[in-house]
DNA sequence: AGTATTTAGTTTGATATCAAACTATATCCC
DNA sequence: GGGATATAGTTTGATATCAAACTAAATACT
């Protein structure tokens, strides 16, 4: 079930003839938080269907990406990168591992840490996730408009770097 | 475990020097959905730290607020306007009415919906959580500026209302 | 009135995530 | 060299979420 709005609120006169009152958001309604969860929410689930659609799940998306722009990087750096604990990168790299599209080698000079690579079946899959996730892009690109784009994103990296 | 930025990556030379590259994100850094999600995640783990000081779950503050403005509303109408699936709001109703800060009860017209209402104990709470919101929105709107504040909010709230 | 459909909320099963504890290895410093 | 400390990755336990199946009640249709 998704939210694309406030919702109208229904209610039952005494003679039963509709009430329509639209929910108040008091405060939420201006503030920067709550819009911004709600925006990345309906932004991301549109993403996952179209993911979906190609049987991939939305997160392999940024994760693929960033190991195929930097062959080699570890699980560490990748989490940080990516925004995920390294904990929660344990389960998603297994998986791409067992399918095959990504390898991971263990590193002689320090046999803690692992490289990993996008593999060639890794590298078509990402093709096919780009292509979506283009499309995904062309879809918001049209709702921002391209005049406030450029802005916009500067912002959104302004907050995900300065936040604390 | 957070991220603020790229992050570089630290790799050893052959006499251990260390070499430090910086991540390439790809097509990731000028994408629009990606730098959502980077974000609305660092702007709601820096808010969650906040609520959890006065030991409220970050979750709780929106759900609180809703119920306040409006104020009967059902569990539905609730989930609708805060963007979660009914079915997670059961447990968070579940709590909030086990520990008195809102109160349930059955409509006498339609046996099957609940009216939800915020008990004082509730507004108390809701005054501290929106006292720390404040703050936090506050931070954020140094980090948008003054200039930007409104039309970034409007974008914000067009991508949740078009996007599908 | 009686059956079919819709609706409000709950239950269940799956997934993603985090944080803290843990294991193995590497590095620091005496 | 050897103990203390730091680091890479995994394990474990908790939480939040969704979607689909379910239950009970209301409404719609004939």
């Amino acid at each position: 079930m998704r939210v694309t709005n406030g919702g109208g609120r229904v209610r039952r006169g005494k003679n039963g003839e509709a009430i329509v009152e639209s929910v108040r958001f008091g405060p939420l309604a201006y503030w920067v938080g709550f819009n911004l969860r709600m925006a990345q929410e309906s932004a991301f689930q549109a993403f996952s269907r179209r993911s979906q659609e190609i049987g991939e799940s939305p997160g392999r998306f940024a994760t693929l990406t960033i190991i195929a722009r930097n062959p080699g990087i570890s699980q560490t750096e990748l989490s940080l990168a990516n925004g995920r604990d390294k904990s929660s990168l344990t389960p998603v790299v297994e998986d791409l591992v067992r399918r095959g599209l990504v390898e991971r080698k263990r590193v002689r000079q320090d046999r803690r840490t692992y490289r990993l690579n996008v593999t060639p079946v890794g590298k078509k899959t990402l093709t096919m996730l780009t292509r979506c996730a283009r499309r995904h892009e062309r879809i918001l690109d049209g709702i921002i408009g391209q005049r406030d784009r450029k802005r916009f994103i500067q912002i959104l990296k302004k907050i995900a770097a300065e936040i604390e």
